[in-house]
Formats: C-alpha cells, structure tokens, sequence
DNA sequence: CGCGGTTGCAATGGATCCAATCAGACCCTA
DNA sequence: TAGGGTCTGATTGGATCCATTGCAACCGCG
C-alpha cells in the first residue's frame, strides 16, 4: 500500500482536474483532513506534493489555494509545450508498438463521436499520451504533464465556450498526426503536433474572458 | 522571517548545488533535523520543497537521496533548455536595463579572468540569469531554474575534466550574445544563445565517464 | 466620522511520541 | 554449502498536542 500522503495528493489533484475546485479557491488544512479521516500531518505533505505538479500555491503561515495562472504565463505554457512536446514524441516513436497506434485509433473514433466537455478533455488527453507511450519515464514528460495539468481548467473553459466548433479541426490534425505515425515519419509528425499546439493556443487566447474563474 | 523548512531547504540546496553532497548520495531525516537543531517535521517538507526543484529523490518508506540522472535524461534536459531559453530570452529583453547589460559585462570579464571551477559555475551562471532579469518570474523560468539547478552536478564534473580548454569558446559566445542584446536584437540573440547551449551539451556528452558520481 | 492600535480567534507551523515498514543479518534446513 | 525464512534494528510515516503567525473585528482616539 501507498502512503496517505500520496492517498491524499491523487483524490485532491482529481478533484482540482476535473473542475470540481476552481483555480484561486481556498484549501484548508482541517477541512481535507477531517474529509479524509486523516492528521494534517500527511494532508500538509499532499499540498506540497501537488505544488511541485503546479495544481496548488502555497503560501507560508498564510495557506493552500488552488493555482491560478495569469494570462501570460498560460500563453508561455502553451509555447513551451509547442517547442517541447515534439521532443518527446520523437523520443518515444522508436518504442511505439502497433497497439498503441490502434488504440489512438479507436480512441479518435470516440473523440469524435463525443459532444460531452469532460469527455472529450479526457479522450483527447488520452489520445496524446498514449502517443508519448514509448517514452520512458524522464524529466521530459513530467515537466509536460505538469503543464496539462495546470492549464487544465482553461481548456475546460474554452472548450465549453467553443461549444463543438472547430473540434473537426481538433480530429483533422489528430488524423494528420495519426498517419505520419503509422509512416514512422517524425519529422511530419513532430511538425503536426506543433501545428497542432500553436493553433490551440492562439484559439484558446482568442477567448480573453476565460481567465474569469480565478485570478 | 520564513518557515524552518524553508530555511532547511535552502541548506540543504547549498550543499548540493555546491557540490558538497553526491548524487546518488541518502539522506537521512534524523541526521539532517540534529544537524539543524530542528524536528523531523519541517525535514519532511524541506525535502519535498527540494523534490519540487528536482534536487532530491524520493521513495516511500526508504528515504531520500541526492538526486541522479540517467545520460539520457542530461541529454533531454539541454535539447529542452536549447528551445526554451531563447523563448525566455526574448521576454525578457524588453525589460533589460543597460544597468543589467552592464552587469553581464562586468560579469563576463570576470569569467574571462578565471581559473577556478566553483567561480566559474557561479559566475555563469550569474551571467546568463541577469539577462533573463528582463522577465518576470513565471513557469518558464521555473522550469529552466530546474534544469539548471539538476544538471550543475553534471557541469561541474565536466568543467573539472575540461580544465580551462575551451572556455575561450564560452566568453566568445557570451561575447555574442552580449552584443546582440545591446543592439535590442532579438532573434540574433535567441539563435546564440541556443546554439551555445547545443555546443554545451555536445561537448558535455562527449565525456561519457563523467556520469561516474552517481547512477 | 475616519484612522490607527489592540485584542481575540482561527489556521498554520513545529515538537514529541507511537506505529508501520523496510533492509539486513542470522539461523535453520535441505 | 546454498537457499530461504524469520527476527531484529533502524528509519520512515502518522497522530496528537502546543506554539506562532496572520487576519479581522472591535475599541479608542484624533
């Protein structure tokens, strides 16, 4: 068994992922741990662990508040990923095995057969890493999953505001992507998936008010 | 003043940067809170704050070590300083002062003037943080402090076994790169300084036998 | 009526104590 | 003698209790 920390750190990322805390709200350490049936010794241990995975800010003899991320920083996050995630899929292409190829296959199929926000944040992001699959676990794609994770709730924001247009450009640049993997091309694929992370980003920033849910 | 953990945080990231612990080395709770004349408590935290920057490993129920790369992982880190230090750069070259300009001058004489390794990396990288000044503290320079923060053990071990050879490469490059920001250009400054860090890294990696600290 | 200081409470930070877990040595057996 | 199992010690994880900090309402003064 794991520790209650890390028991902990998983329900609490869950519930900041999935929107049920929005960014800036207040996190006490009494009301988790009576929630939890646990001390806030281990409580205390879970905010820090979710700090280093940038869902949670941290202020000394202040608090805990869900992490917020103002407009510049959410436009550089997306610029970081556009030069960075083609790294990573061109580390794993080697390691990707047919299987996983189906299985982006199929889960494409569900993308886009979904009108349903939080199914589709979940399939896409599945879809994503199934194709970073090959990689083994490094610095590389913690500090990708970190950067998911904390633009999180802006994607659900846009992605509500967007309604369903433009999700057929989302399911054209994943078949792109799809076949340049099936081709074992990285070159194009790498190119795809920058493409593929600029124009999200320049969609998303289009949508200034979506910053409104927490400062 | 701050909280005990952050102090012991701040400890604790001096030795390791300095070299003073090993990668690959353990860390003991019991001996670091008599060390500081603190209780386990803010120990605990200190090291998650210090997993959070990367410096340390964690594992439940074993204990903590110094953290160690794989050649891969020092490899990824400078393929992804080389795509997102220059992003950094350019944010912050419009609030670069001829006051930080002057800084890095100064700097880079004394860099020019030097023999001794510790100096060296100290200097450095005072040099390359005074032209991200310019920013403001945001997820990206995070990150890249991270990756340098990881990677100093690995820059120290070659600088040893480099000597002073070469180092007329590095004040030529900074010499580059110095011009280029006095002259506002951006783009030029960007390519430097992402092909001083490739050059870096090539160089590093040829010296397959300095990953003989830790594993 | 507005501003500064003070006081009280609520929430966080830290210390001590106890329980659970892991690593290694030792012993027993085949 | 080699292998496996058990037992013991050391180390980490968690709970309870106390100290400290910060915030806010309240009171007094100008």
């Amino acid at each position: 068994m794991s520790t209650t920390s890390q028991r902990i750190a998983d329900v609490l990322a869950g519930r900041i992922l999935r929107g049920e805390l929005a960014p800036g709200q207040r996190i006490t350490q009494d009301e988790l741990a009576a929630d939890l049936s646990a001390s806030r010794i281990p409580v205390r241990e879970a905010l820090r662990i979710l700090e280093q995975r940038g869902l949670v800010t941290l202020r000394a003899n202040a608090g805990a508040w869900v992490a917020s991320m103002s407009r510049r920083d959410l436009e550089l996050s997306y610029e970081i990923r556009e030069r960075i995630e083609p790294l990573l899929l061109l580390d794993s292409l080697p390691g990707l095995t047919d299987e996983h190829l189906d299985a982006m296959r199929t889960t494409q199929d569900e993308i886009a057969a979904t009108d349903d926000v939080e199914t589709f944040l979940d399939l896409d992001r599945r879809f994503h890493w199934t194709s970073y699959a090959g990689s083994s676990e490094t610095q590389l794609s913690a500090i990708i999953a970190r950067l998911w994770d904390t633009t999180q709730p802006y994607r659900r924001a846009f992605a509500r505001l967007a309604g369903s247009q433009g999700s057929w450009v989302i399911s054209a640049e994943h078949e792109l992507l799809l076949e340049a993997l099936r081709r074992r091309d990285g070159d194009v694929a790498a190119h795809v998936l920058s493409l593929h992370i600029r124009r999200t980003k320049v969609a998303l920033l289009e949508h200034g008010d979506l910053l409104s849910t927490g400062g």
